[in-house]
DNA sequence: GATTTGATGTGAAACAATTCACAAAACATG
DNA sequence: CATGTTTTGTGAATTGTTTCACATCAAATC
């Protein structure tokens, strides 16, 4: 059977996510240039996978001077569309909804959420600083904040439908928190983020670890597993 | 440089998530058996994927027969190793760390948090069902529970020290919710689950999709990007 | 300004993951 | 019970990713 799709995310492009991670860091640290090597031991990889990352979205350095970082960074706010802002909308504001509709990290990334959605929206109005619409009001706001993104963090039971309405309305991309794995038409972009299943492999592999006869799997661990 | 590690978390095992949350679906519904490419299509990958990755996993089927839903996942059960309970501590109790003290999917999938932590343990008192422990009766707890797998939901500049703190009481794993890379030994199996970065990579494939010119690096996207 | 040093950038080689292709097994059918 | 059909399981081929190795350049030193 021929697979229906080529191409998951890159893994070179979630290691600029490392290295951007990283490189705020250290800039806040006052360093303001790195080599391949520093970069390299601050983020787990070689220096090795750092240039020919770097080569791959054409991110150029000095030679010998190694690279400035805040060239570098400009450089990764184009890759990620961050001169932009981006207008996001949250489904769902139960006990995961509410502490993602406060995290402020996003907003520190150009990332707002703009409004938020409930079945009951007046269940938790006090306690949220953001506006709680009904579903019926989604398309009104999708389109009144050009929305594109959304994040889902209804019970699994209503996820499917949501995103579904989602789709109708507009949205192009979505982050999942519910525990089921969405299906959508290939042009939707779907992260599914399952919490059970970030504990669940973390416990496999302490379990490995633990009982040595899994080493051939794993022989050492960085401190992402998943890099 | 050579790299300090190999082998990241495998992507076979990822798939091993995926299948299960399938079959998981499909037996709900009443379905009794599978074939490789039933799997594959409800998966999203190839039917080869699917019985490369069994066979890997040492996963026997029928010939003709295909695969009893029952044997799979009390096979995947022993992969995962949950037929033993698994005690959890949770570090942090603000937004994020309250909502996933009450996340219940956890417990359903033998996942029991046992205490939570906070410097400030009698702020959120009231609003939690779980004890909240000052960071001072950390060994106590871990000790007597035999915890081994923290989730660290601290702000960002004291997850680190809270890392450290966690794996000098034993800890071996540990799920960071925490916007920073954490340092820790080899040994230790950390998995950082960053939320702005989820959020980010739907961004940049939302763009690459609508402007077009990035579809040599992804031409089709499944349900999830990260398969 | 010639020479040494230390870094980048990138083909080539090695390694890993996926897909292909088909033998082997199990069931169905006549 | 022989024959045809369907599906598994797995080596071989292909494709993708990482590591190696070194030419190239820029700065530092003499």
């Amino acid at each position: 059977m021929k697979q229906f799709t080529k191409h998951a995310i890159k893994k070179s492009l979630k290691r600029i996510f490392l290295y951007r991670a990283c490189l705020v860091r250290l800039k806040t640290m006052g360093v303001e240039k790195v080599f391949s090597y520093t970069l390299a031991n601050e983020s787990g990889v070689t220096s090795d996978q750092v240039r020919k990352d770097f080569s791959e979205f054409n991110i150029k350095g000095n030679k010998r001077g190694g690279y400035d970082i805040n060239d570098l960074l400009e450089r990764m706010e184009k890759i990620f569309h961050r001169n932009k802002d981006h207008n996001i909308v949250l489904i769902g504001m139960g006990n995961m909804g509410m502490a993602l509709s406060k995290y402020n990290k996003f907003v520190q990334r150009n990332m707002n959420i703009v409004a938020t959605f409930d079945i009951d929206p007046f269940k938790h109005k006090i306690r949220s600083d953001l506006p709680i619409y009904p579903m019926s009001r989604l398309k009104e706001i999708i389109d009144r904040f050009r929305v594109r993104v959304a994040i889902i963090a209804v019970p699994e039971i209503s996820a499917q439908e949501v995103c579904d309405e989602l789709i109708r309305n507009g949205i192009k991309g979505v982050v999942n928190f519910a525990p089921v794995l969405l299906k959508a038409p290939p042009e939707i972009v779907i992260n599914n983020v399952n919490l059970c299943d970030e504990l669940e492999s973390v416990i496999y592999y302490v379990h490995q670890l633990m009982s040595g006869d899994g080493l051939k799997n794993i022989e050492l661990l960085y401190r992402d597993m998943k890099y």
